[in-house]
DNA sequence: GAGCACTGC
């Protein structure tokens, strides 16, 4: 392995390669040049370009904020590494920050966005002339489905590698092995792994990925210095609390610079906001006028006044004494922890009465709540630079460690928690749950206080305990279901998910859960029944995908719903599909409004906003057939209602709706159009704001639809026979789970209680509640679902009978439900493969139901038709010849029979030569046409629209 | 009878 270049001691190297034939020469006004130049440049570049020239992969390291996102995409352009027939791509894990670095670099290198361009999900201003390219980590990823070579990018930077979105970890994998193939294409491509932190270990030792470890450049930080400050005790349970004295004693003590909190949740975020501004109330002039968190009481007025006259007081007494140098402490492990610990314990009788008596050292105050759900008119207020004599201070979750950056803040202080989703590997059940940061997530939140100049951290938990923290989260990919990573991996022909170099791998349950579930939605291919039992281990994680996998992994959507928008191409359902589709990905589409009021007036206005979604929410899923789609209904019905009224802002506040989350599914909807237009255009699909409601069939339809896609959430409601302890009241049972699951009281069949229910997912908080919940009738469920279901022998009666228009033996079936035994009505299947099959088959050819010429010989028959059901022993010899005939040639229908004779036409029977056959275009299943042959169910079963 | 952090196609 090469060793590292040093950073500083490398000669000054000439730069690699050839100019291309066209080059856009950097041309900088003198202004711009002057501006770039009041930027740090990258000391690095010569080391990163002779690295470049001489390696196809490189990693470079260096902490956010150090230039290398914009700046080595500028040395690698000057440099020639990009022209018409192979640009620069450089991908993020976020969209905003590919559209905002594409923007800056163009400006930095004044050309225009023509040239340095970016493409995200729904948008884009690549044209034929750019050369280098910003986009999502996801873009790149499709882009690979159309051309696995990325021929069109001499270059390729993944940055924030050290981020490991699923995404990056699945490009870096694939990277590593099309920069080989490109290199014995003789059209060399390279790659460049940007990463913040020194996680790189992953990377470079990991053989599978690189056989032989790239080379690591650090580049040197541009950031200010944070001075990190740890508490010397860890308080066990109100971190909530600690944050607000932490912040009152900043305030109070501290100079000017905004304040900004970590806390994990939004109901937090939002308590400590009306603390922090009960205590310090804030200046009038700035906030929102809808804020409803700023009517103050005149009780808190009354506070108010009391403790501005106190502040002066503390201001004479407390603002001298107070030096910088003094909280000035190095980070963990350097020993000063009882430096800060003596601060703390001398400032210790003051924390007792904060709450009511605070000194703001004359400062007023601006403390705003920032999390996901933050409304506009907030964001604007965050991003705005307050005004002279204010302090900033900002509460927020985790958005703010990585996904938007706060100007002007000094400040951080640091609860240490975050809260996070977990799934259970084995049941698909998701909770949330508070937990400890990584190390790396620490350093993160410290950095956000040296964005403009040099901050401090306040950590409210000790050194020991900051030292127990794992060093970096746990990759993305370890953590959550992979069957959508794994149905586009096979869609790239990777067959073998077990031997792909992930970086990190998933666990071997995920990877045999994700290729179970597409198994069952048809779009890999299963096993062989007869090899199942033999060939399990060998088989497992290695099926081949289908035609409609193929389909599927064309929709930008998870596989279950992609299955969904497969299936629906008939009587009209797919716009109606595609609205519930992308209502179901986008989530969240109701305004929260269960968060706990500060005041009586919030509180009532809350109750009345809950009690009006709620009466909207029964409106849009209607009665009778509409409500037993359930929840997608109501969904269904709030995009429909609200596409009516043109989708404006005040139409989703009146009623209860995100408007983000609106918008949000608008431009799914159009991206899903496009998607199934492109496999099916004779569909001539369009989005259409005046879309009608479903009529009731097709309601039905949609049901059996949604059913089919998320066949492994089925549940069953418990029988009152089967009530034998009071927790099961109202319960569902599911195949997987012991514990009993509920549906949610959001839901509009929360009251209703269907027999049999699919739901979009299970979220365990105080039990187990099932979200997204629509009915399903108990006969779709052999028919939709066959796969889950175990059918006993064929019936007697209803005897088996001939479909002259599918040319196939049918019979009926019942089953029961996969693992927990539910009994299923019978439902006209075909009949099992098998001799049966043959004997049936061979009866119904003599009676002349599978070619009608042959009615005519049955009275020339030595014996009944039906004697071709007895036993071997018992078959004449001429019948008996008859059935061997059939089965030697795999003739168990009418097209296979057909086939052989067409094949062999002397062979024995070949008195139905010639016979006109009607109907003979491909079996029409229940549910089919879909968008691809097969994309329908394997059963004959139909499905009456009850 | 209710409390979900965050992100990409």
């Amino acid at each position: 392995m090469p060793a590292p270049p040093p950073p500083a001691a490398a000669p000054a190297l000439p730069r690699a390669p050839a100019k291309p034939a066209v080059f856009i020469p950097v041309n900088r006004s003198p202004e711009m040049q002057e501006e770039r130049l009041k930027l740090p440049i990258l000391s690095e570049e010569q080391v990163i370009m002779e690295a470049v020239a001489e390696h196809p992969i490189i990693i470079v390291c260096g902490e956010t904020g150090s230039g290398k996102t914009t700046q080595v995409p500028q040395f690698l352009y000057e440099a020639g590494y990009s022209s018409e027939d192979g640009i620069i791509g450089i991908t993020e894990p976020r969209r905003v920050a590919a559209m905002a670095m594409s923007q800056r670099v163009a400006k930095e290198m004044n050309l225009s966005q023509r040239v340095v361009s970016y493409q995200i999900r729904y948008e884009g201003n690549v044209t034929e002339e750019t050369r280098i390219k910003f986009m999502t980590d996801g873009v790149l990823l499709k882009e690979i489905q159309k051309d696995f070579l990325l021929l069109r990018y001499k270059v390729v930077i993944i940055d924030e590698a050290h981020e490991r979105s699923v995404y990056t970890d699945i490009l870096i994998g694939l990277l590593s092995r099309i920069v080989s193939l490109r290199a014995k294409r003789k059209l060399p491509l390279k790659l460049l792994i940007m990463s913040a932190t020194l996680r790189v270990e992953d990377f470079t030792q990991n053989p599978r990925l690189f056989a032989r470890p790239p080379p690591v450049i650090k580049v040197e930080s541009r950031q200010f210095p944070v001075t990190v400050h740890f508490n010397k005790r860890t308080p066990l349970e109100d971190y909530s609390g600690e944050c607000f004295r932490k912040v009152c004693k900043i305030h109070r003590m501290l100079p000017a610079g905004g304040i900004l909190v970590f806390l994990t949740g939004q109901a937090e975020v939002h308590a400590l906001c009306r603390r922090l501004r009960k205590a310090f109330p804030p200046s009038r002039s700035r906030l929102p006028e809808k804020d409803d968190d700023q009517k103050d009481s005149a009780e808190e007025m009354r506070k108010f006044k009391k403790s501005r006259t106190r502040a002066k007081k503390a201001r004479a007494e407390v603002l001298p004494q107070i030096n910088l140098d003094h909280y000035s402490v190095l980070p963990a492990g350097d020993g000063d922890e009882d430096r800060e610990a003596e601060v703390d314990e001398e400032e210790g009788a003051l924390d007792s009465d904060l709450d009511l008596d605070l000194g703001d050292g004359g400062m007023a105050w601006l403390a705003l709540s920032l999390h996901l759900h933050s409304t506009v008119s907030f964001l604007i207020l965050v991003f705005k630079p307050p005004p002279e004599g204010t302090r900033l201070c900002v509460v927020a979750t985790n958005v703010a460690e990585t996904s938007l950056t706060i100007p002007g803040i000094k400040y951080v202080v640091d609860c240490g928690k975050v809260k996070k989703r977990y799934y259970d590997r084995v049941t698909g059940v998701s909770s949330f749950r508070v937990t400890w940061v990584s190390q790396a997530s620490a350093d993160q939140r410290a950095g956000r206080a040296g964005r403009t100049e040099p901050g401090h951290c306040y950590r409210l938990y000790s050194s020991a305990v900051f030292g127990d923290f794992e060093q970096f989260p746990p990759p993305e990919i370890t953590r959550r279901p992979v069957e959508d990573l794994i149905l586009q991996m096979k869609a790239l022909n990777i067959e073998k998910v077990i031997n792909f170099p992930f970086p990190t791998p998933p666990s071997m349950e995920a990877l045999i859960a994700a290729e179970e579930l597409l198994i069952a939605l048809g779009a890999l291919q299963a096993p062989q029944k007869a090899e199942r039992v033999k060939q399990l281990q060998k088989d497992r994680l290695s099926c081949p995908i289908t035609a409609l996998g193929r389909t599927m992994a064309t929709f930008p959507v998870a596989p279950r719903y992609a299955k969904m928008l497969a299936l629906s191409r008939q009587h009209g359902c797919l716009p109606y599909a595609i609205t519930i589709v992308a209502t179901m990905t986008v989530r969240e589409l109701f305004e929260e409004l269960d968060r706990p009021a500060s005041s009586d007036e919030e509180l009532a206005r809350l109750k009345g906003k809950r009690a009006q979604l709620a009466q909207m929410k029964r409106t849009w899923a209607g009665q009778g057939a509409s409500l037993k789609l359930g929840d997608l209904m109501v969904l269904l019905g709030a995009v429909g209602a609200c596409e009516y009224s043109g989708c404006t802002p005040q139409f989703c506040e009146v009623n209860g709706l995100r408007y983000k989350a609106m918008m949000e599914t608008r431009r799914l909807r159009g991206q899903l159009t496009t998607a199934v237009n492109a496999v099916c255009p004779e569909a001539e699909l369009f989005m259409d704001p005046k879309m009608q409601p479903p009529t009731e069939s097709q309601v039905t339809f949609l049901r059996q639809i949604v059913t089919a896609g998320l066949g492994d959430h089925l549940a069953r409601r418990v029988q009152s026979e089967e009530l034998l302890e009071d927790k099961w009241r109202n319960a569902y049972k599911t195949p997987l789970l012991d514990d009993p699951v509920f549906i949610h009281p959001s839901s509009v069949l929360f009251k209703e209680l269907p027999e049999f229910v699919v739901y979009q997912e299970i979220v365990e908080t105080t039990k187990m509640y099932m979200k997204g919940v629509s009915s399903v009738e108990v006969q779709w469920i052999p028919a939709l679902l066959p796969s889950y279901c175990q059918f006993d022998k064929p019936l007697e009666e209803p005897a088996p009978s001939y479909c002259p228009a599918r040319g196939r033996v049918l019979c009926h079936r019942a089953s029961v439900f996969y693992r927990v035994g539910w009994p299923l009505p019978a439902i006209e299947v075909d009949f099992p493969e098998g001799i049966d099959r043959y004997k049936h088959f061979a009866r119904f050819l003599l009676e002349g139901q599978v070619f009608c010429k042959l009615a005519s010989y049955q009275g020339c028959l030595l014996s009944s038709p039906s004697t071709m059901l007895k036993t071997w022993a018992r078959l004449q010899p001429r019948t008996e010849s008859l059935l061997r005939a059939l089965v030697a040639e795999k003739a168990d229908c009418r097209d296979a029979l057909l086939a052989a004779w067409k094949k062999n036409p002397r062979c024995e029977f070949d008195q139905g030569q010639g016979v006109g056959v009607d109907g003979m275009g491909s079996p029409r299943q229940a549910l089919s046409p879909g968008l691809v042959e097969g994309s329908g169910p394997t059963t004959a079963g139909r499905l009456p629209a009850t």
